[in-house]
DNA sequence: TTTAATATTGTTATAATATAACATTATGTA
DNA sequence: TACATAATGTTATATTATAACAATATTAAA
């Protein structure tokens, strides 16, 4: 579908494919180390790169973990509700698509009566590989 | 009622108290900054105490915020699952206390079937109070 | 199609968050 | 007591992230 990733820009891009490419989450400066040979050579050109796909919904982060992975949903969208599971043992993680999740959440009113469109859940347990050993 | 706060070691029970005290979450280097009077030099000394705090439930870790609160169920249980609210404008953050939403998570299974015992969740919104603003 | 606004890049320095490694002391328990 | 476990103290260092400033590229308006 190509979607949004031609506007990125060549930072960005670079940044992006190779967070794409990685079965797992990747953290800040594992990044730099990888695109050093790409030209970019400072932790700020990362951070900027890395904000930048956070906000249009590229990638998330993993605020548990200090990591960012791509955004697994195939719409890409600006996605300001996340939900992943975290495997403890393998540091494995899955975005959770589930619409009965994301509705109940997005309809969720606490106590106050407030509720919220914006949201990032995480759990934690045993991946079914981690699980049998 | 107490609770196990009597077993808190020296350091621990300082930190806590501090926290505890605090309106507003708390970062570990002002922590630190809060408690030098009271003899704790080095920033080892808080993240052992914070781990341990954390560990025992008596506080949670804000991930996305880097900060510590105390926890705010009575009971005061080691808890392995946890949601909050935070206002993006002022950073209030509140402990959301809801047996429904607590029920609906542990009970959630993702695709692949599994489901998970703990879960960290935090909501993003504007707090009534910012909202008005 | 120049101009102006906005976004992106490059660069150096530094701030903020967190842990490693090792020695010592305190506490709980057999 | 004595043994194990937990907590403390200390120095050094690793990891994560941003400030500040200058330059270049891209977009959108006049």
């Amino acid at each position: 579908m190509m979607e949004k990733q031609l506007n990125l820009s060549k930072n960005q891009k670079i940044i992006f494919d190779l967070i794409d490419k990685s079965s797992e989450p990747m953290k800040a400066y594992s990044i730099l180390f990888n695109v050093q040979k790409k030209g970019i050579k400072a932790p700020l050109q990362v951070y900027r790169a890395l904000d930048k796909l956070v906000e249009i919904g590229k990638i998330h982060k993993i605020e548990s973990r200090n990591a960012f992975i791509a955004c697994q949903n195939s719409s890409c969208q600006i996605s300001k509700t996340t939900a992943f599971s975290i495997c403890e043992s393998c540091e494995k993680v899955t975005e959770i698509k589930d619409n009965k999740l994301a509705k109940y959440l997005t309809n969720f009113s606490d106590n106050t009566g407030m509720n919220y469109k914006k949201y990032n859940l995480e759990f934690f347990g045993l991946c079914k590989k981690c699980k049998r050993k």
